[in-house]
DNA sequence: CTAGGTGCAAACAATTTGCGCGCGT
DNA sequence: ACGCGCGCAAATTGTTTGCACCTAG
């Protein structure tokens, strides 16, 4: 438990560096509050929405703002550090994984999981070329997933 | 233009039995409201938000309430009279094609434009059962249509 | 007739903004 | 020291709801 640095912290820190340098590069300031909030994101892998994001920084920061929160993750949107998802019929999410990839998403515990899909990746338009120039591809696959659908049987 | 009945009625109406008995299967009643508001998003075969759809609806009936309009909306996506679709950044957008489809999304004038994609159809989640059930797929291309483009061009 | 539907206005929830002080650079 | 960023609270926007009257079936 006290072997070293916090396990989080680790992994995390490794980040700073890079983090540092982007808000250098689009002249940010990097406070306290942005870096909590873009650890908050990246450190889980998860898909927060902006409110789940301000419940996981207040321990560490308890006066900051949910305004605040919505400011740096569309900041952060903006520069690349992170990316959003807009899931049906819920709130706007956040995640760290900016790499291609694609999203399961269950809609009775609306749990999101992403995995990479090249297949999807490769798609075009049909009629190559006439629609225009295509920037992102992103496939969501909806149902219900392995834990929900058990319950479901049982219930 | 005397021709005959006005077009655009001549094939909605080639639906109203449709609907009728779609209507009468839920127990529910065919207001004018309803057809109206039903019309609207299934005569254009495009994407309208609520907003759009109560815009359309004003000339005809022109004491009908925004809240009628997203109840309705609602209901008819309930009963599987029209899809919605939610893209990013943007208010929740209805469409009358229920069959499986895609979209391709201008991110600049926030047009879309639906296109069949049976490769897509077909991806299924990786190490296949292990997720869930899939009940849906779909996948959204971002970009910049054609139109767009020619104009950043020259901008 | 009578339950379900409508319009109005008000409630709600998510997100955005104006403002004056504080802190990172 | 300067100016961006912060927290507060209030404004906006999209959507939902309670209620009394109305209308399709």
């Amino acid at each position: 438990m006290l072997k070293s640095a916090p396990q989080k912290d680790t992994s995390f820190s490794a980040e700073l560096d890079f983090i540092r340098k982007l808000f250098r590069k689009h002249g940010l300031k990097l406070t306290q509050q942005r870096l909590e909030i873009l650890r908050a994101v990246r450190e889980s892998g998860d898909h927060p929405s902006a409110e789940e994001v301000y419940r996981r920084v207040r321990p560490v920061l308890p006066t900051v703002s949910l305004d605040t929160v919505y400011r740096a993750l569309m900041m952060f949107e903006r520069i690349g550090a992170i990316s959003r998802v807009e899931i049906l019929d819920d709130r706007t999410r956040f995640e760290s994984n900016t790499d291609p990839h694609h999203h399961l998403v269950c809609v009775v515990c609306r749990g999101i999981e992403d995995f990479p899909c090249p297949a999807a990746d490769r798609i075009k338009p049909p009629a190559a070329g006439k629609w225009g120039k295509v920037l992102s591809n992103h496939l969501e696959l909806r149902g219900v997933c392995r834990s929900c659908l058990a319950k479901q049987v049982g219930g």
